[in-house]
DNA sequence: AAACACCGTTCACCGCGGCGAAACAGTCGC
DNA sequence: GCGACTGTTTCGCCGCGGTGAACGGTGTTT
């Protein structure tokens, strides 16, 4: 959703719209005027004159919160897992995988789901799964995707997260 | 909760900590630092020098926010304990035990509910729900969630506190 | 006050099974 | 024939659940 601009005060019945529909909203404070009392995660404001990289910071971060789901890649019909305007080949299984993994980004796909979308004829070996998983791995790490394990549950994909272990 | 300041860049690592623990924190960024991407609606940023009215407001914004948001965690279907967009997978008997104590996120759980929970059939050692409940602490501490032991009573999970000894 | 039972924490250990990873081999297309 | 894709085997780590034991704090009994 788009993150709009309004001049305030000058702009309040505009601004009172904005409240009513829940749209993220970066407020422009005239000169001397007092900061406005929200405290509604959707609104923030900037005193003019601003440096231009601070309004685009704070575009940015209205943005990012309006979309409640960080995006989620995508897998082409040519086997192409695109994120962030970046993209890796595929191979057929591994396509397979992906495509049901990103279609629950987030959340954990169980390991049975994933073989019969791989292979509905039947799981060749129950390492076969494991070996494809650790490629696919491989290949989405450069794009900032990673793929986790939950123990006896299955797999999770989403967007790699800095080591927790470096402190 | 009370609204840190925090120096930046200089006080990275402080602001890492803070991020960790969940507590509401502004950034002060000196001369011609760039923003921080952050989307957290605990966290806020000012560009030094600046009105002390804008950062007062910006840090009552922040204390605002972080008394009306409590929320409890998350144990999804899969064995996730998810928490202020993090998560952690629980074994089967964790789960078990981390879905009683969410229910009643903040209040006391008593022991024998919870052993009722866990091994429906019967507790199989007296000790065995100490282990685990040592265990699930372990595992959720990295999310900011802690349990608490009342004793004779029982268990109480909650956000967790930076010095608890003060009760 | 000392002795004691009770409760809770933490550790070490074991058996089991899920999963990771490397190495190897077979197949297919260019 | 070369490289990409796939399947298989093998080895080994480590997470999980359960158990026993040592330790410490607390309240009760003698």
């Amino acid at each position: 959703m788009d993150v709009v601009l309004v001049r305030w005060p000058e702009e309040d019945a505009r601004l009172r719209q904005l409240r009513e529909t829940g749209s993220p909203r970066l407020l422009l404070l005239n000169g001397e005027s007092e900061p406005p009392e929200s405290a509604d995660c959707l609104e923030d404001w900037i005193r003019l004159p601003a440096d231009d990289r601070d309004v685009r910071a704070r575009v940015a971060r209205l943005a990012s919160r309006s979309e409640t789901q960080q995006p989620a890649p995508q897998v082409d019909g040519d086997g192409l897992l695109r994120y962030r305007g970046r993209w890796v080949a595929l191979s057929p299984v591994e396509s397979a995988l992906a495509i049901t993994l990103v279609d629950r980004f987030g959340a954990v796909v169980g390991r049975d789901t994933l073989a019969r979308r791989a292979w509905p004829e039947g799981t060749p070996t129950r390492n076969a799964l494991d070996v494809h998983m650790l490629r696919l791995r491989r290949r989405i790490s450069p794009l900032g995707v990673e793929v986790r394990t939950v123990r006896s549950r299955g797999y999770l994909m989403q967007a790699a997260q800095p080591r927790a272990d470096a402190q």
